[in-house]
DNA sequence: GATTAGCAATCTAAGGGGGCGAGTGCCAGA
DNA sequence: TCTGGCACTCGCCCCCTTAGATTGCTAATC
């Protein structure tokens, strides 16, 4: 158990090492905040801190910074008091403001947003759904015997998908076709659709074979390809400064394996995980940390919303904007659907 | 007028400073091609191909390397005799066997595969058509007032559209209005669909203009955001070692504008654009070269396929790549539409 | 006149040494 | 338990030197 004024010059060290990105010295913190102790105090603290692992120097003679587990200890020690500051709330509710016309189009403005804010890489995916329904199915002859099926399911995502026949069929039939599936299966799940016992043509049982693979598509892959937006924003900032380094993260961010990976976790509703350094699985992501959270309601459709940057994050700040962007996509997801 | 020796020497200095990443001295030259003159003499005429402009020197007692006019004189004089190599033709045409269901996905792979062989950035946009057509149309209600207008374009095209009514429309009704416009629209340009004297109620008036704009919507655009693979690729080669330059580059890239700029250039059909260097209109991008090409035909619909690297790239294989793959792509498109 | 050999001149890259400054560790004393 | 003082450590920067690479020039040669 650390003491109070253990605790708060950890907290010091992570914020100050946040804000300025070298090692915080105990002279900087004797004479910066007004702990009412000696720098010799604060050392024999530091060195009580560094014992315990919570924070360590990059060199002998050099200042703290904060290892994992000190990122960590503060992590869990603000989670009561995030509040994002009013100008940004404002700016957050403004976005939602703007109706855009395709939900997926919007995420990514909320993405280039986020990242805005947070001066590090958001991340969003897009809405998935645990349960798709059928909302609606098209047919459109493109040749002969080759046609496109179009598929709307609710939330207003649409699906297509080239199809060929074993015979000539033509626009008319199609469209025949087409409203009868749709009278018989408007509104249901795939499961709920081979369930139903309707009696089949043969090309009518092609389709719903298709339609079936079609809903069902999507949920093996978990949460779809997310738009990454402040890739440059989080790059720029020094921990990056190498080159290697740089590429490195490149890499892993180009192959979209890592968000499998994350999206794997099962993050409950109104939870904000933080993912700090070496808690990454992927190795190359190690250095850096990750805030992610859910939005959406399971049964209607959910997505992820994140931030990701250097472990000296601004971890109140992502925090709560993660989480305000959460309940606002949330909520314009309802209201969208 | 270059004299045979210097043309000789110009093109070797390009190729060995394209292989290597370093300057060639006239001894390098003088070893290892059979020039069978002495390193003084080809000294000579390097000092000629400087004092003309074609290379220059990073410093004093350095050896040369091309500047953009050296690269541009070795483009136009290597461009009639560009083949892939057999092996990566076999490659190519493995590639071009899969059918992917499609067309967008597969040429994110196509992307990929192009990248890989060039061993630089690929950059393949999609699709688009100078004059659509409208395939079909389907209304979808999705709440009292609202629905979801979703059309299918020749090629295959999806888009969709939310659109509120004055007043409550159930399913049917959107069916039957969705049949009439059909039958009314089916194969038109917008331009057709506006000038059709068709008589239309207020609700079919309202569906047709949100649908004229809808399919003139992506031309205001040029071609549409391209799919870029490989950044890790480029990225590793030395030229971008240091990190501030790797992060204009990305800044650029991020932006997106400087592709509608590439886009604006119009590039004729069969032909393949080699822009070097100092060419591009972008600054972060004037160490880099472009080899771009489009594919498609004019009235089916096009798009660009092409190859981004160093100015130090290897042009040969570029050019030949983005021959390749915008002949074979063109006629996949022909077959898949 | 073109080519060559030789040599001085030039410039980079790498390595070594020294000084500076930042910061700690520790000890004795309050 | 805290503080002041002081020695010690270490990275960083700067400068210098050296080694190596490569050219430019000049005079000799073909």
């Amino acid at each position: 158990m650390l003491s109070e004024r253990r605790k708060r010059i950890l907290r010091i060290v992570v914020d100050d090492y946040v804000a300025e990105a070298t090692p915080v010295a105990s002279n900087t913190i004797a004479y910066n905040y007004d702990l009412k102790v000696s720098p010799a105090t604060i050392r024999n603290d530091m060195a009580f801190l560094e014992e315990q692992g919570y924070i360590t120097r990059p060199h002998h003679s050099a200042g703290s910074i904060p290892t994992d587990k000190g990122y960590r200890y503060y992590v869990e020690s603000i989670s009561g008091d995030i509040e994002l500051p009013l100008a940004e709330e404002y700016l957050v509710y403004d976005l939602f403001q703007r109706a855009e016309e395709e939900f997926e189009q919007w995420l990514r403005l909320a993405s280039a947003w986020l990242a805005y804010l947070v001066k590090n890489m958001a991340i969003i995916s897009p809405v998935r759904t645990h349960q798709h329904r059928l909302k609606h199915l098209g047919l459109v002859a493109l040749q002969d015997f080759v046609s496109l099926l179009v598929l709307v399911l609710c939330q207003a995502q649409v699906r297509k998908q080239i199809l060929s026949f074993d015979k000539r069929i033509t626009q008319d039939e199609l469209t025949r076709l087409a409203n009868r599936l749709n009278a018989a299966y408007s509104g249901m799940t795939s499961s709920e659709i081979l369930a139903s016992k309707t009696k089949l043509s043969l090309e009518e049982e092609q389709v719903t074979k298709c339609l079936v693979d079609m809903i069902d598509a999507e949920d093996r892959l978990e949460y779809g390809k997310p738009y990454l937006e402040g890739l440059c924003l989080m790059l720029s900032q020094p921990e990056f400064s190498s080159s290697p380094k740089m590429l490195s993260i490149l890499e892993v961010l180009e192959g979209g394996d890592w968000f499998r990976h994350v999206s794997c976790q099962r993050i409950c509703e109104g939870e904000t995980r933080v993912i700090i350094g070496g808690e990454n699985t992927e190795e190359a992501l190690q250095g850096l940390s990750l805030v992610i959270s859910q939005y959406g309601m399971p049964e209607k459709g959910s997505g992820l919303v994140g931030v990701l940057g250097p472990k000296r994050m601004d971890y109140v700040r992502a925090i709560s904007s993660v989480n305000r962007f959460s309940s606002l996509l949330s909520k314009s997801l309802a209201e969208y659907i």
